[in-house]
DNA sequence: AAGCGTTATGTATTTAAATATATATCGGAC
DNA sequence: GTCCGATATATATTTAAATACATAACGCTT
C-alpha cells in the first residue's frame, strides 16, 4: 500500500545532470545502440533524448555518449566506458540508499 | 560545483502522499499558525497548500492537520502531534540518507 | 546519383501543473 | 448585524515541460 522511495541525482550549478531519467536513457542506449529506439523504449521524444545526451557531455570532460551519423547502418548511439563508470557508482548508490529505507519502517507505521 | 542530491517521499497506489513540499508546509504551518502564511512563506498558492492539506489528512488515519475557521483569529491550522512525529521520522530518516551520499563521492569523481 | 536509416535542430503544438481571481463561509468581537 | 481574518472552493489564466512536426545532413550501399 504506502511505500517509501528514493531517489538520487547529480547537480551542477543547480541544474541537474544525472539522475533516473539519463540513467535510463544510457541504459537503453547501451542495449540498442541507437538513440532513437533507446527513447522510443522508454516513451520519450528523440530530442528530449538527444537534449539529454548534449547534456551529459557538454558537462562531463571526457564524452558519455557518442552519437554517428550516416554509414551503412543509417548512424549510431554508442556509450563510453567512462559512461559504464558512472552507471555503475549511480547503481551502486542507489542500492545503499534503497537498503536504508528498506531498514526505516517507522514512517509507514506512524502514517499507518 | 557537482554535488549529490537525494529526496525521499511515501507513496500511496502510485501517488505521492508525503515529500519534501509536504514536510516543509508542516513545518510552517506549526511557525505560523495559519495556512494561508504557511503557504505565503514558501511562496505555495493558497489553493495548492490547501490541496496538500486535504491529500494528507485522507491518508493518514489520524488528521495531521486541523482547520479552524472564523473566531477570534479568523481561523487558523494546526499541526497535530501525529504529525509531528511523521515529521521527525521524516527527518531521521533524510538525514540518514544524506550521510550515504556524503560517503560516496565516486560518483563526483567520475564525472569530474 | 538515388535510397536507406540514423542523427541534427528549429519551430509549433499539446499537456499538465501551478497560479491567479473571485466569491462564499465561518464564528467571534464590537 | 456588520466587520474582520481566516478557511473553502470553483473557475480562469498563466507557465513550463514535453511532445509533435518538419526538414536537413550524413555516409554507406547499390
Amino acid at each position: 500500500m504506502k511505500s517509501i522511495k528514493v531517489k538520487c541525482w547529480i547537480e551542477t550549478n543547480g541544474d541537474k545532470l544525472y539522475g533516473p531519467g539519463p540513467h535510463e536513457l544510457l541504459r537503453n542506449i547501451k542495449a540498442e545502440g541507437s538513440l532513437s529506439k533507446a527513447a522510443e523504449k522508454m516513451q520519450l521524444s528523440y530530442r528530449k533524448a538527444w537534449d539529454i545526451v548534449q547534456q551529459l557531455n557538454k558537462h562531463s570532460e571526457e564524452p558519455l555518449v557518442i552519437l554517428r551519423k550516416g554509414g551503412k547502418t543509417g548512424g549510431g548511439a554508442e556509450v563510453t566506458i567512462h559512461a559504464q563508470e558512472v552507471m555503475e557508482a549511480y547503481n551502486k548508490l542507489q542500492k545503499k540508499l534503497q537498503e536504508v529505507t528498506k531498514e526505516e519502517k517507522q514512517l509507514l507505521k506512524i502514517l499507518n
